[in-house]
RNA sequence: GCCAACGUAGCUCAGUCGGUAGAGCAGCUCACUCGUAAUGAGCAGGUCGUCGGUUCGAUUCCGACCGUUGGCUCCA
């Protein structure tokens, strides 16, 4: 029987399973999932699943399975239906019936598990003896509104795994482990990353030596290969008055993201949640040809950004973060060339971090219906149809996401999935008519008359902060040697070699190289472990025989070979792997030098 | 923000059905000077997240708050 149905129809067992524990428990929706399911409850008051509550709900379940009882569908008319939910108190399947009819049914279909019936479309397995070898477990409990909106009532979600066969739950089960074993969050505080405090707050994480020091190389490369593009970087301040939000339209479409004004001398302020304006009265400060176009104007901007508390996690989401921000200001025949120019950048970027293959697109347009957008149908209608024509031009795949726009135009995403299965934008490209208009930015064009230029609002290796947790779940902490916030480690075997160890440590540093001396009273075989669970990608081992010859025995985490190289040898292999950005490890490697 | 669970030493966790707590690792000291995933011994470390309430007595029960986690909503 086909898994699907199979997972569908155990929702209906635990709903049963729940009614008969917790009479008076409403019903919400129980759909199938990727790997399992779940369903929906409003619980009477004081109740509440906990996990000796699922245990015992997990075993009625087992019971009404070994009862065997079939699945029986009835089709009822609309009015029987709803008498039917009426008299059970359903009053959330009274609204659905309520929508199904709406929709032109007249008819709707019921589904009876012994004394159990729910709304139903089915299809379902024959009877629940047919489920009996499906491998299930309820897994978590969690809150959910009522038809995903925050204005209806918070029900009670059971999630449940449910798998054709007991190994392919315990497959899941294992992956599932080895993800969390990655999670940036757990190896961030194991390998020293970042750190974050009660009394700073949450939402507010601290970057720790080695976390600043990827963040640190992270936006030496970004700067860098900007400027070799032909960005400007500029720095400009957090703060900036309230008028220029109201301008640009920030105060009244997203000021839920924006923190309280501040009031200075009678005069309010806020913290930036976006650059762009900052950038725009950088490009408004002198007049401007059509000869200075494109203007690209660059920042790692900090950004203040409000958010759900509940939504906080880790470095993914942060209420003040690091954003490889640019605006480009360039006539309209120029935004197809420049926003490819983007695509490139990023197409680049993602390559040396290595992390090409795990990222998709998104096409994010406006959804017509809301009002969370700048009002200027005209100028949509452009700025999509533009942005759909580069994409399909670009032949990359895409998705298209209505209402993912941001409030002042279109916008291309590129996501990225966490180790939990998450998505989230790590970059964005956007496209901006609306902008430009409110601060009526001009050029000169050739024959001298003023002309509005376009914007791209870009990322070009993301928030920084994001970019580096999905490094480190990518990675799993074990980042290619030209990321790694420490290269190499100096290891002794006893105390008689630390003056050349010293000396070694001094060269390495002296050359560029992030390195690190361990020259503890211990075991090689103790220095060995505590090195690995760094997952440092050089071990360098220093015995008598290296100090004597001034050599080093290199160990390479990725592969384990080992390789005894003159000290000047290794540095330069390292120094080359890292200038290269090279995301294999093979300084150990004699014939890399030359 | 909403729903739920959780919060005991730096970390991972045990424990107290109400009489103020223990282990491993990490840290410090000493010994060992050692060749590829944990050397041994000793010492120190906690107003049991915070603040209130109930109680003769609260880390334990209740409430509020703070924080963490999983969802929902929202988003870089």
């Amino acid at each position: 029987m086909d898994i699907q149905t199979c997972r569908h129809s155990l929702s209906h067992v635990l709903a049963a399973a729940v009614q008969q524990l917790m009479p008076g428990a409403k019903l919400g929706i129980g759909p199938a999932t990727d790997e399992g399911f779940y369903y929906d409850f409003l619980l009477p008051e004081g109740c509440s699943f906990t996990p000796e509550t699922l245990k015992q709900i997990e075993k009625a379940m087992r019971k009404l399975l070994g009862g065997g009882a079939p699945f029986v569908r009835k089709d009822l008319p609309v009015a029987d239906a709803r008498r039917h939910f009426e008299a059970q108190g359903e009053t959330f399947k009274v609204e659905l019936i309520d929508d199904l009819e709406k929709d032109g049914s007249r008819e709707v279909g019921l589904y009876e598990l012994g004394a159990f019936a729910d709304l139903c479309a089915g299809p379902h397995v024959a009877s629940a003896a047919e489920l009996r070898s499906v491998a299930f477990a309820l897994d978590r409990v969690a809150g959910a509104y009522w038809r995903g909106s925050e204005k209806n009532p918070m029900l009670q979600r059971i999630y449940a795994l449910a798998f054709a066969t007991k190994e392919e739950l315990a497959d899941y089960r294992r992956r599932r482990e080895e993800a969390m074993a990655r999670d940036h969050r757990r190896l961030g505080v194991e390998m020293e990353l970042f750190a974050t405090s009660p009394l700073v707050g949450k939402g507010l994480p601290l970057l720790l030596p080695k976390g600043a020091t990827l963040r640190r190389i992270l936006e030496r490369f970004i700067v860098d290969e900007e400027l070799a593009r032909g960005y400007q970087h500029v720095y400009t301040p957090d703060l900036g008055r309230k008028k220029m939000y109201e301008i640009s339209g920030h105060w009244d479409h997203y000021q839920t993201h924006m923190y309280p004004a501040i009031a200075v001398d009678g005069e309010d302020y806020v913290l930036r949640p976006m650059t762009c304006p900052h950038h725009f009265m950088i490009y408004a400060h002198k007049p401007r040809s059509y000869r200075d176009l494109p203007v690209r104007l660059a920042e790692l901007a900090t950004q203040y950004r409000k958010e759900d508390s509940g939504s906080l996690t880790g470095l993914i989401r942060v209420m003040s973060f690091h954003l490889s921000d640019s605006h480009i200001l360039c006539a309209p025949e120029q935004l197809r060339d420049e926003f490819l120019a983007v695509v490139d950048l990023v197409g680049h970027v993602m390559r040396q971090l290595g992390v090409r293959d795990s990222i998709g697109f998104r096409a994010s347009l406006r959804d017509e219906n809301s009002e969370k957008y700048v009002d200027n149908p005209e100028l949509w209608d452009h700025a999509e149809k533009t942005l759909i024509e580069i994409l399909d031009q670009l032949g990359v795949p895409y998705e298209t996401a209505r209402g993912e726009a941001a409030f002042y135009g279109p916008k291309l995403d590129v996501q990225m999935r966490n180790v939990l299965g998450k998505e989230d934008t790590v970059i964005t490209i956007q496209i901006d008519f609306a902008l430009p208009e409110r601060f009526e930015l001009t050029y000169v064009d050739h024959r001298g008359a003023e002309q509005r230029p376009v914007a791209i609002h870009r990322a070009s290796i993301g928030c920084i902060e994001r970019t580096m947790a999905f490094l480190i779940e990518h990675y799993a902490g074990a980042f290619p040697s030209w990321l790694a916030p420490v290269q190499a480690r100096l290891l002794t075997i006893t105390d008689d070699q630390i003056p050349f160890a010293r000396e070694a440590l001094a060269a390495a540093r002296k050359c560029g190289i992030r390195c690190e001396l361990d020259e503890r009273n211990e075991k090689i075989g103790r220095k060995m472990r505590d090195a690995r669970l760094q997952r440092i990608p050089y071990l360098l081992v220093i015995g008598a025989r290296e100090a004597e010859q001034r050599c080093l025995t290199v160990r390479n985490r990725d592969t384990g070979a080992q390789q005894s190289l003159p000290l000047d040898a290794f540095l330069s292999n390292l120094c080359r792997e890292t200038a290269e950005r090279s995301l294999v490890l093979s300084a150990e490697a004699p014939s890399a030098a030359s």
